[in-house]
DNA sequence: CCTTTGATTTGATCTGTATCAACGACGCAG
DNA sequence: CTGCGTCGTTGATACAGATCAAATCAAAGG
């Protein structure tokens, strides 16, 4: 219910190319304008504009010049990493919320790319770079959402470094579950969805897609997940699916 | 010569226990104060307190309360997480001039270790945090420096998810030319030295420390690395090395 | 309904790195 | 100088996950 209620909010922006209300944003209170009282958000949204992106196009690539900065107001977004031999890893996932682009850097070093379908809010970057400057609570939001951002990577760190096939593919179903538990409202145990094909989640998790596809296999065999089909699931044991996550418990 | 000028440069610290001049401080236009005007510094001088820690000395653990931030003035120390079963995984390296803790938390979710022997600049945390308030060049600053981080850990997880023990092992020995050469002013060619032993490297890297033993030898045997002893070497073939990073040219 | 195309599963092998196991080298304390 | 602990090297073997290769499946278009 309250997907849908998104979904027909972007199809209204897709339309109408327009600037809604910041005040009855699905994001209002998690992304970059979280702290921003209304005067504030009246700024923003002079400088803001609705740009949107079918799944699979590339929305920033590496070294390119950055005319704006965003919000992910829907959709999914990845960041990813190309080495000369073809090699990738991904290096981010952007859910609902999560920001775009570095003020004060003209370019970023990986490339963005819509998931799913996304729908991003823009600030050109020159007058949010001036914003900043004059608004605190921008700023202090910034470096929240940054410091948290190195906390997410240095956990994946540890992910891509010593975790096992398995305890990878668990850490990233806890972590799917927690982003849209959190952008849906709190409907508990709800069905969850992959955003990404098989070959995407491998490139997240530096495994192969073959990996991944036996892993979810064995673990729908063992009775932890169960699949409604191909990329709609439900956890069905959620003790075990932590167990094999192989995290501390919270 | 460089060096011996911040040998004892600390040493003086360490007796006299004092707060030196930010003036004459190594790191001063590299790290959180490096922005700052005298007047600010004066702020930061009166808050700040030299700390000293022999190698292998915990410095701080996860969950611990902060009472105060830090910039690492002399020294490496390493930010590390370990899972239930004792697998760790090295999440950072510190050298002079950065940053320790987070203003606005109070907790760190990793451990903090010297790898050598280390001094700290550390700021009480809460005085710290009222100063970002008001003085912008600090604040833009810890900004800055936090999504510096953001990409090296984005970097460090291509290198964990994709790269060969081999490139690994290249990419690091890289970075740690570049850190080096920074700490002591310019000097090319310059020999460099292991602060980690082959376990810790291997704890960074993602690797076992027999791994690490072998690539390090094998880059000797083929006149890439010279080692003047285990610790101490220099880079033989410049060009071969980086080739072997599997990193773009830049 | 048939074809096409991309995504996924499944199976058979291969391989880089981990693991297990000695052994050597250096530094330090007595 | 001698013994002992830490660190590092080297070798033999095991295995998780990569790679190679088909076979299925499912949505989309004709």
């Amino acid at each position: 219910m309250v997907v849908r209620a998104n979904e027909r909010y972007d199809q209204a922006m897709l339309d109408l190319q327009s600037r809604p209300k910041c005040s009855e944003c699905p994001i209002r209170h998690r992304a970059v304008c979280a702290r921003c009282d209304d005067d504030e958000l009246l700024m923003l949204e002079q400088i803001k504009t609705y740009r949107s992106f079918k799944a699979g196009d590339p929305m920033l690539w590496r070294g390119d010049g950055l005319t704006y900065v965003a919000s992910v107001v829907s959709g999914v977004a990845s960041l990813g990493k190309t080495m000369e031999d073809g090699r990738t890893q991904m290096v981010g996932l952007l859910f609902p919320s999560d920001f775009i682009g570095r003020p004060g850097r003209a370019a970023i070093d990986f490339d963005v790319v819509a998931v799913t379908d996304v729908t991003l809010c823009c600030f050109q970057r020159k007058p949010f770079e001036a914003l900043i400057e004059t608004t605190p609570h921008i700023a202090q939001r910034l470096m929240e959402m940054a410091l948290d951002e190195l906390d997410a990577a240095r956990d994946w760190m540890l992910l891509l470094g010593r975790k096992t096939a398995r305890e990878k593919i668990a850490t990233f179903i806890e972590m799917l579950a927690r982003r849209q538990q959190l952008a849906n409202a709190s409907i508990p145990r709800q069905e969850l969805v992959l955003p990404l094909t098989r070959y995407e989640i491998a490139n997240y998790l530096g495994l192969t897609l073959e990996t991944v596809s036996r892993q979810l296999g064995a673990m729908k065999k063992e009775g932890i997940l169960s699949f409604v089909d191909r990329r709609r699931f439900r956890v069905a044991d959620v003790e075990a699916l932590h167990a094999a996550s192989g995290d501390d418990c919270d």
